[in-house]
DNA sequence: GCCGTTTTCGGCCCGACTGTTTTCAGTCG
């Protein structure tokens, strides 16, 4: 092993921010199961996602003592926080481990049960686990319990056969581009079959342009709302309707996803929109700063203490205005400060598709590609770009389409060649070059600066120690010809969780040398993430967004790429891809020197 | 457990729904 090379690093593995929000939200179950005040409960999952979101090493701070700097976390969380990082474990936590079965958290789980009926049921009838509950509901013995019923047997009995050991993980969610193609077309639908006039707009998780969508929001304004919530059955795409009234309507679509239709009047649809456009922890946060002055904020209106009366909103602008608040963008409504910076008048302006200016990362059929250069740069030119980099596989990726170093040469040629003949865009010939587990590349030096923009990922060898992982990368990103790292954790959606690997370290190295840092727009990967990238920057990372497309298609995943940059409060300034190409050119390493 | 242009103590977002109750607790978003 090479000596760590970063000054002020920890040469120790340690817990994730991950890791340790998790810990915090187990033991906020078990304070509730406890039956702690939901305050209580609340602040440590309000400390779990503050831990989660949080752009350095918690692990770090709490060893410092400093912990209680984040928001949502004091004294006492400080104190817990650094016994989980420095003795492996929670005292508060393992007592109540021992006081309640494991199994007891999965029947909170359950659809109508919480933890105050969990506990009823682990004391009064023994439950403590979900096998042991179908068996109470099947005998009929969960109605003899004061307050539960026969409706809750059957409730009960119908979600166990779907997951007979609770639902251990959440159901799966939608990645975002089918969640907003299934949202539009419901859009489209309901303009189309409702009364006339009628708008719809998608509010929720859709609208803030989240990784992945469990629900579809929508937000109508109608002259007719029976009749628009009526039309929800109609439309191809819809299975079911629940219920239906001149409120709204609640269905879910062929393909199992629950759809929510919401009906606002015209004076009031600013209030509806923000509502449920959410996040709910945003929601929560601005209602209690609304409080402070006195304002009372509902989907409905802000009623004022001081008048007596509701206002109503016709539209966002005006309900963020009314509690004090500039508008919020709506990637921006995850409770992560930005009601702090919308009160100071310090939201960043966020970038925007149209300030993209060349893509550096993407494929052709040299490597895994479907399309010519010609065609891709074409195809980025039609995009309004001024430069795209053809960077197909190096030799070692490893699944049967790469660029041998013998064909290297030639392929450089040959996007040299289109670079003369196709007008209007520079291209470069370039690579995207495998890190090997020693952190070395899988082309020679020698070959590699013929190059003219080099972009270095991982393909192979994921499941290395976390400090050999960052080793490795830190290696590639201290390459003199490396001029950015492809997506840096290996994540995908729903799927893969990232390698292991400090990616605080990874920030520093990159700010240092001057290495770029991708987000890739792949909408299974958007690598980094949100919380990630802003982490990135905070620490002076340069940050480059590219849609690694395999197709003229899919250049057109930027988009992701760039919601995930705005969810990560990025300004244009941020994102070396918005620069010019005769001012980008000087960040490339080689033009450097 | 956190936190402070009413507070270092006493608050802590809002509303709907459900099923079980005889006025409401628990759950959900």
């Amino acid at each position: 092993m090479r000596f760590w090379p970063y000054p002020g690093a920890v040469p120790r593995t340690e817990l994730s921010n991950t890791t340790i929000a998790d810990a915090l939200e187990e033991l906020g179950d078990l304070y509730e199961l406890d039956g702690a005040i939901v305050h209580r409960v609340l602040a440590y999952r309000g400390a779990a996602k503050s831990v989660r979101d949080a752009p350095v090493s918690v692990a770090e701070l709490a060893r410092e003592g400093r912990a209680a700097e984040l928001p949502g976390i004091g004294a006492t969380l400080q104190e817990k926080i650094r016994a989980l990082v420095e003795d492996g474990s929670i005292p508060a936590a393992e007592k109540l481990r021992a006081k309640f079965p494991a199994g007891l958290i999965a029947i909170t789980r359950l659809p109508g049960l919480g933890p105050k009926r969990a506990r009823l049921l682990y004391t009064e009838l023994g439950v403590d686990s979900p096998r042991a509950l179908r068996e109470a509901a099947e005998q009929e013995r969960l109605r003899t319990v004061r307050g539960l019923g026969p409706k809750l047997e059957e409730r009960v009995l119908a979600a166990l056969d779907e997951t007979p050991e609770g639902p251990a993980r959440p159901a799966p969610r939608m990645l975002l581009p089918r969640a907003l193609e299934l949202g539009e077309a419901l859009v489209e639908g309901l303009e189309r079959r409702g009364p006339k006039g009628t708008r719809v707009q998608l509010a929720g998780s859709v609208r803030r342009r989240a990784d992945s969508v469990k629900d579809l929001d929508l937000v109508a304004v109608t002259t007719r709302p029976a009749a628009l919530a009526k039309s929800l059955a109609e439309l191809e795409e819809i299975e079911s309707v629940g219920s239906a009234g001149t409120a709204g309507a609640r269905g879910r679509t062929h393909s199992g996803v629950p759809v929510d239709l919401r009906i606002a009047k015209p004076a009031q649809l600013g209030n509806l929109l923000q509502h449920f456009t959410g996040s709910g922890e945003h929601n929560a946060a601005l209602r209690e700063a609304a409080v402070r002055r006195g304002l009372h904020v509902s989907e409905y209106g802000i009623l004022d203490d001081a008048t007596g009366k509701t206002r109503t909103c016709a539209t966002e602008e005006e309900a963020y205005e009314l509690v004090g608040l500039a508008y919020i963008e709506p990637e921006l409504r995850e409770n992560r400060g930005e009601l702090d910076a919308a009160a100071t008048g310090t939201l960043p302006e966020l970038i925007t598709l149209e300030d993209i200016r060349g893509d550096l990362h993407s494929h052709t059929i040299a490597s895994d590609g479907h399309n010519t250069i010609g065609e891709m740069a074409r195809a980025a030119r039609d995009r309004g770009y001024e430069y795209l980099a053809i960077t197909d596989h190096s030799a070692s990726h490893g699944f049967g389409n790469d660029v041998s170093p013998g064909e290297l040469g030639r392929q450089i040629e040959l996007v040299h060649q289109a670079n003369e003949s196709i007008e209007g865009i520079e291209l470069l010939a370039g690579s995207e070059v495998n890190i090997l587990p020693d952190g070395s590349l899988d082309y020679d030096d020698e070959l590699l600066r013929q190059l003219d923009w080099i972009i270095a990922s991982m393909h192979t060898s994921f499941r290395m120690s976390e400090q050999a992982m960052t080793e490795r990368m830190i290696t590639a990103i201290e390459h003199p010809l490396v001029d950015a790292i492809g997506h840096p954790t290996g994540r995908l959606i729903q799927r893969r969780e990232p390698y292991a690997i400090d990616l605080y370290a990874v920030y520093a190295a990159a700010a240092r040398t001057g290495t770029m840092l991708e987000i890739n727009a792949n909408p299974d990967r958007r690598d980094l993430s949100d919380v990630q990238a802003r982490a990135a920057a905070t620490a002076g990372a340069t940050i480059l967004i590219d849609s690694d497309a395999h197709r003229i298609a899919t250049l057109a995943n930027m988009r992701w790429g760039v919601a995930t940059a705005r969810r990560a409060w990025l300004t244009k300034e941020q994102v070396a891809n918005t620069r010019p190409w005769s001012e980008f050119t000087k960040l490339r390493k080689q033009q450097r020197k």
